[in-house]
DNA sequence: CCGATTTAAATCGGGATACAAATTAACTGG
DNA sequence: CCAGTTAATTTGTATCCCGATTTAAATCGG
């Protein structure tokens, strides 16, 4: 816990002013001091403050007019988009998905590279990253010299600030310091996060959680991912650690101790129809699921029976989440979702049946299609989250390694 | 999120100082700016406040002379012990424990009240209570108008702030105020909190955590219960909502699905063996697990079973708790303890099981078989933690109804 | 067209805080 | 009894927030 001087107090403030003109768009001074109740006078010296550092700019032309005619109009304020600039990225079994997007999170460019990241070794991984970053900038008409900071998410267990990965389904070792690789190769700060973290940061700023400050997002994809957001922090076990669910065991012990992963994920669900060629193409594109609610569709009952069996475990799961950490929604993201109500109506009616009474009017179910663009985005957006200087250790300083 | 003004500064650091001085007993000025990274100049303002307020004096006597015999002597700072004086409470199915503590958190007076909790109407309860701690106060030497403070606490989902009971295993009725009926009662500000959270508390500050600023509890007794201490504060949900453990389903949904609480609970444990009087009688009296302790070393199986079941559910539900916060260090506490190894081996060996090879070396296991006093001690220290201001919204302000 | 009105933003002055440097206090040791 | 040493306080400066006042930039109304 931080001693409090005048620096960490004009910090916080200044935080919470660039905050709420982020998340409000175009916004006077006297608003931003009604909604953070902050004085004019302090506004105005914040924001006098933040437009000499080029990080919010004065709006004058498009300047609709304020409901009220009269008095000296306002000066509406907004985000300068060309104060910095980031890339996100999202790191998959199968794919490499990067976004570049500006100082708002406007995503300028995007590239994806359709590769089996599983099996190749991590050097090589670096390489593709590179890659990917240099061609995604320079397709934004950008340098990468104006690139601030990279954020590179992946499924798996993250130490935030060291950037270290513990364990990842998509890394071959264990213990990689993915982190240092990339900074000093292309010699931008660079920050390594949990994928599940960067989908959460996404829909805190862009999507379904626009509103909210406590929640937890279940991430569904080959990997399991989650989430949490409370007080509008992401929020990391002791060492910075992010977390994980699909090693939540299901079952009490014994002979019927399993996964969640083995239940839920992707690879678990197609499990018994492995040996149909075409499935097993369809899962290396990406696109399993899919061809899984085909295959249900046209009678396949075994894969019904998986899916409906992986929806019925998520949603014990979430129940459990729900009941540790009393969140007020949960959002459920991830290429899973693509076998539609054969996962989601097993797991709203067992999620149902868990959740205990006094709970469960408390947490709403909320399913979110999200695209690959999007979890990179979430990605930038952890960049541009400390970018904003957000006083709170919650997330560490963006590490910067090189240069 | 609140704005920052110098106002809210130095109640960072005057908490800061005093949390200092009740961590570390008698501490010199110059030591707490060491510790606290304060300024020896708004160290010696902050104390010069505080022992102006009397929450602190000055320690003249038994003034051990400092290591270095040289120069001025310092001015040993410790805790007013006459400060403030609170009385908590742990309200369980078949006790009441009260205990008077003064401002530092030492016992000056306790009392249990073994009655039946659990059937009676909450206006007894209420009326049980008010008599506890108007003996209780007075057994310390102590005026009821002397106590700043009383927090209650009791097993279930208890919203902080509103007080509100959700739902408890010891109350007939949900959605109980308890908190206004016993503060209008005697006319002084009470706190109603989960007991996990007290335990939580009483285990951060003199028990098992004292080092620790991040760890999980988990409370097994009558209720399964849950605290998590996050950055030194107690973790509650939206809307201040407590956690809850028994309500983990294992199981992978379907038939096999099982609430944690019907694996781990005391009264799961014995159910085999209800039709045995001296079982029942011993369950009654809070002796359960001793009895059956007893029973299974003269060799009765299905006890042995049962116990090794729960402790094999406890430990895959710890496990998914380190999956999921990622805490230092679990720590097991509660009546259920008393089982010793018949519970513990199978629970260190589900543990083991179960733990992702990442985490496995994150947390360590530790046993607390803390008594009844420490847990009521807790609810004290929750109050206390209250009035020592901190700045921090994690515990709202004791919330005072009546008077 | 110009002054009154209205609202927004900037400026001024007061109060509180933290900190560094200088000063005072209270010892020990020879 | 004085020099040396360490603790604590005092002094002076910079920063920050805020309320009150002033300035700015519009509209309205005759």
């Amino acid at each position: 816990m931080k001693t409090a001087d005048p620096e960490l107090m004009r910090a916080i403030n200044r935080f919470l002013v660039l905050d709420t003109i982020r998340r409000h768009g175009a916004i006077a001074r006297v608003e931003i001091g009604e909604r953070t109740d902050l004085s004019a006078t302090t506004v105005s010296a914040i924001t006098a403050s933040l437009l000499d550092d080029g990080l919010i700019t004065v709006q004058h032309e498009g300047d609709i007019r304020s409901q009220t005619l009269r008095g000296r109009p306002r000066v509406m304020l907004a985000l300068n988009p060309e104060a910095a600039w980031v890339v996100g990225a999202k790191l998959a079994a199968n794919r490499i998905v990067f976004v570049a997007t500006n100082f708002q999170g406007d995503v300028l460019a995007n590239l994806t590279l359709p590769v089996r990241v599983d099996r190749l070794p991590t050097e090589v991984i670096v390489d593709l990253v590179e890659d990917g970053v240099r061609r995604c900038v320079r397709d934004a008409g950008l340098g990468l010299n104006q690139i601030n900071t990279i954020a590179l998410s992946l499924p798996g267990i993250i130490e935030h600030g060291t950037g270290k990965v513990l364990s990842s389904g998509v890394l071959r070792d264990a213990d990689v310091s993915l982190h240092a690789a990339i900074a000093s190769r292309l010699g931008i700060a660079t920050i390594v996060e949990s994928d599940a973290n960067a989908i959460t940061m996404a829909e805190h700023w862009f999507g379904q959680a626009r509103d909210l400050d406590d929640f937890v997002l279940v991430a569904i994809e080959e990997t399991l991912g989650l989430g949490v957001m409370h007080g509008g922090q992401l929020f990391r076990g002791a060492r910075g650690l992010s977390l994980t669910l699909g090693d939540m065991i299901m079952g009490a012990g014994g002979d019927n101790a399993i996964k969640l992963a083995d239940l839920a994920s992707e690879r678990a669900i197609v499990n018994g129809s492995h040996d149909d060629p075409g499935m097993a193409e369809a899962m290396q594109l990406g696109q399993g699921m899919v061809q899984v609610r085909r295959a249900i569709e046209a009678g396949d009952e075994a894969l019904r029976t998986a899916a409906a069996r992986a929806g019925a475990a998520l949603g014990i799961a979430m129940a459990n989440l729900v009941a540790l950490f009393a969140p007020h929604r949960v959002i459920v993201v991830g290429s899973t979702l693509a076998l539609g109500e054969h996962l989601l109506a097993p797991l709203r009616q067992a999620f149902a049946n868990a959740i205990p009474a006094p709970l469960a009017q408390l947490a709403e179910i909320v399913i979110d299609e999200a695209d690959d663009k999007t979890w990179a985005r979430g990605a930038a957006a952890v960049a541009l989250g400390e970018l904003y200087g957000s006083p709170w250790g919650t997330t560490g300083p963006a590490r910067r390694a090189a240069q």
